[in-house]
DNA sequence: ATGTATGCAAAGCGTTTGCATCATG
DNA sequence: CATGATGCAAACGCTTTGCATACAT
């Protein structure tokens, strides 16, 4: 995503204004590669801002969204996930922890035959790979973050 | 997905009840390529049960979804979806309307590369294809279901 | 008969919104 | 100084849960 000082300027240019709120969200955005929640991006921009309300954060990062400046990501039941990441990638998560981490896979031939495509348009072609993170893997049997997801492909 | 009758033995091996409800609700599901989400099943299932509740409708969903024997779907914001097919396939998704369509597509060699692989065990691959459906294409330029979702891929 | 399912209503989580005040452009 | 942003709290949509009753096994 841009940088922060990128942000203030495309904020200006729609006739957004900027504020200290916001440029503290930007900041913690930038480079971050945790993919956070809304929550988390409260969480961080609170250390900084305690008095910052969670309706601030929700709304930069709407406005961050329709701009097209951040991606919103929705894995699976639960929060929203947002993902500074502007590159066409895709995404591997955990199935128990829910971590989410980048991937680039080409899939430039993945096609749906005509015949199938029932007259859709297809405009971008989305993959989520799902399985258990390094961390995961070491500890005992526990409950999926997903137990209700069951064999997803 | 099993068929009704298949559905309740399954039900009654695992120490479930079946009840008027719940086999209602099997038919509903049955060969239902709708992927309805849980208000869409109940509405289906209140046409023949009028005093059904909601709660039932999600406990019985979510007890076949335990059992793998449907499948839920979270192919965006707003309600979950419930898939009864579940041959290994993807989906196509109206980013205006919100229709579903189920697609077979060639998934076989979506390899991520051990150096992405960041220690991940991948157990799934799930590829959605967002587009815009024919029925869509022909209305004029309206407000997507999708807006705050810039450019998925 | 035992224990699970049902229906109702209330609570829960994540997100959005109304409103009065504040600060940016 | 006019418009949009902020903070608070209440409302919202979707899902889950507590409870007393009813029913499947």
């Amino acid at each position: 995503m841009k940088s922060p000082d990128e942000l203030t300027e495309a904020f200006r240019r729609q006739g957004l204004k900027v504020t200290p709120q916001r440029q503290c969200i930007f900041r913690a955005l930038h480079h971050n590669g945790e993919h956070p929640s809304a929550e988390s991006v409260y969480e961080l921009v609170s250390a900084e801002m305690p008095t910052i309300s969670l309706r601030t954060v929700y709304q930069t990062l709407n406005d961050l969204a329709a701009m097209g400046e951040l991606r919103q990501l929705t894995l699976g039941p639960g929060s929203a996930r947002f993902d500074p990441n502007l590159d066409a990638h895709h995404h591997l998560v955990c199935e128990r922890c829910g971590d989410v981490v980048d991937v680039y896979a080409d899939v430039s031939d993945l096609e749906v035959a005509p015949a199938q495509r029932r007259g859709f348009t297809i405009r971008a072609t989305q993959v989520v790979f799902r399985g258990v993170c390094a961390s995961c893997a070491k500890l005992p049997p526990q409950p999926s973050v997903a137990a209700t997801i069951p064999t997803p492909t």
